[in-house]
DNA sequence: GTTGACCTCCAAAACGTTTTGGAGAATTAT
DNA sequence: ATAATTCTCCAAAACGTTTTGGAGGTCAAC
């Protein structure tokens, strides 16, 4: 609307004058600032974004890159995320802007056209693999960066994540303690690192009873990867009597695969994020969440402080995860007669 | 990284040449253009975003507003939409920018800031109300701007919306043609276009055939929404056969509310939106959606057309609802005998 | 041999802010 | 009464780009 000109010349004041008032600085009388102050606000004065980071040579804005990724781009709650995250950063006065990856692009070119256009002070890389590029080149770049989820990056980097190896292990061990010996896994795709931490916390509780980590089919993490896994899970000469899904989305693949099939109905199921619909499938699904306070938030702490030059070492966040006994868990009752004890 | 400045000077010309060059004007020769695109390609070099922007008065960026609403922020797939409305955008070189509304703040100032900081080109609007603030003070400003769902503002603005109350006359006629006399619907709240819409539709067909419409509870727009709001339709005296769901997050919690009461398996249910979990409930919900393509492209389609200045009228798009029929609209067999034709 | 029309290129201004390095006035200390 | 200090304010430079309005040269036409 109107500029620092317009205002510093409808007050007989400098543009200098003008700036530093609203600015707060402690050269300008408390009778002019109140002038100033009150003429930009009847003006609707908001100084020109674009101007402002120009001079002050940042950009006021974080990228996240969405990954045109076969299946969904994340867990539905993800935008839920996203804008707790948003909200956080704009305390500070940046903005999040949405990179998603133009068609016929990598994600590495794109990451590259915003870092080196000075689009963004920092990016939040999610959906991140166990070798992610995007990392590297990052690295390679020095811009701060926070990545939702670990990878196996020789450099430390910030990142925030859950602890999906122990969640895993320890929900494996539950179903143990309850007696159940053929304890399936349907995994996402093991690039990914989230996939793969949940499928080794899961096979390390197998190894440690000594119970085979056999019953493992790799799906899309979506309804439909999980169905067609849990299908397949079945359809072995040795079937699973419990199954470890992932994430919610293919546990509710797989409880419909399972309403399908014979004594489907008696295989205990448990999943991952806790989606809102969770609760309300049939059997209400046993999951597990990240706790603590909200996630976004988090993420937004860990980029503000990585934008001020804290090292990456000290910005790592593996958060434990929390379980949510529902139904889904404990459906063959008559395995839950075992002797739980032998096993601690 | 590298600036015009620095290309100008290693290749021996001005600055304005350098940028003509790679800007494509006819008056640089193709030997030289070539020379400058090979060095700027070489360097890596990408213009300096804010600078470009304060120069040439465009903010490059459109902000799509988060109400942050009570339950979740939009249907599952939303991020999907605004995924694909960024890609779209970025063909235009315009990026899209999530702009949450801080706490304690209103959406009418988040959107002032936005607009008077000269920070967006144009805005989205989503979760649009009948009488909708934001419509009115972006009118008022005269910035660009499209609305994910219509607004009952007198003066005309670019939307996008899915014909709700046909879809939803047609599912309530769908539902007479099989026999149903009792036919009730868990509403969205009210001030909000789309639930409104989807409940005039019900509504429309109900009194058409002189049947009761009185078979309403609203509800929040979740799955708890929908689980409370079937609950109390079937704890009246005079309880529905069929009911038509506002969205399919309420259609999941109603079909578990039904799942708990004596005889709710025998009714019928529809809901709307298409989530990707539909298909796996059980039993698996039949719904509609908007058919065409992508929504999120054409919804950055309107935002370009707004920002190069097309009017609003030529602006707005309803699409039809396409119905998807799978197995919840369809639970009381014994009804359909009727003849279906008398209706007709 | 002059005129006009092109073809290349460039200096300088502009976008609106923040920041630097004072200048002048008022106040206090000597 | 002068010097030192503080209090206000401001002119000008800078951020890196795009765009305006030519400048100088070459070539063909008259």
């Amino acid at each position: 609307m109107s500029n620092l000109r317009q205002l510093a010349q409808s007050l007989g004041l400098s543009i200098t004058t003008v700036s530093r008032a609203l600015d707060g600085y402690s050269d300008v009388s408390a009778k002019t600032r109140q002038r100033v102050v009150d003429a930009a606000a009847r003006a609707g004065y908001q100084p020109n974004a674009s101007a402002r980071r120009l001079r002050r040579r940042r950009a006021e804005l974080v990228a996240v890159t969405l990954p045109a990724a076969p299946g969904h781009i994340g867990p539905p709650h993800f935008l839920d995320i996203l804008s707790a995250c948003a909200e956080q950063l704009a305390l500070s006065g940046l903005n999040l802007v949405i990179a998603p990856v133009p068609r016929g692009q990598s994600e590495l070119e794109m990451c590259r056209r915003f870092v080196s256009g000075q689009r963004v002070d920092a990016m939040l890389l999610v959906r991140t693999k166990r070798r992610d590029e995007r990392v590297e080149l990052l690295q390679s770049c020095g811009i701060p960066f926070v990545t939702h989820g670990r990878t196996e990056s020789a450099q430390p980097h910030a990142f925030l994540d859950g602890d999906g190896f122990s969640g895993f292990r320890d929900a494996t061990e539950r179903f143990i303690a309850d007696g159940h010996t053929l304890i399936g896994h349907i995994a996402g795709p093991q690039e990914f690192s989230f996939a793969h931490h949940r499928r080794l916390g899961w096979e390390d509780a197998l190894n440690r009873f000594k119970l085979t980590s056999e019953l493992i089919v790799e799906g899309d993490p979506t309804e439909h990867g999980g169905y067609a896994a849990a299908k397949a899970l079945m359809s072995a000469t040795i079937k699973p009597t419990a199954i470890l899904c992932a994430t919610d989305e293919m546990a509710v693949g797989a409880l419909r695969a399972l309403r399908e099939v014979p004594d489907g109905n008696l295989v205990s199921i448990v999943g991952h994020d806790d989606l809102p619909m969770s609760a309300f499938t049939d059997p209400p699904l046993s999951t597990m969440r990240m706790n603590g306070e909200d996630i976004g938030v988090r993420i937004a702490t860990l980029l503000l402080r990585a934008i001020n030059g804290e090292a990456p070492e000290l910005l790592q966040e593996i958060h434990p995860l929390e379980f949510l006994p529902r139904a889904s868990h404990h459906r063959s009752q008559q395995l839950a007669v075992n002797d739980a004890d032998t096993y601690e």
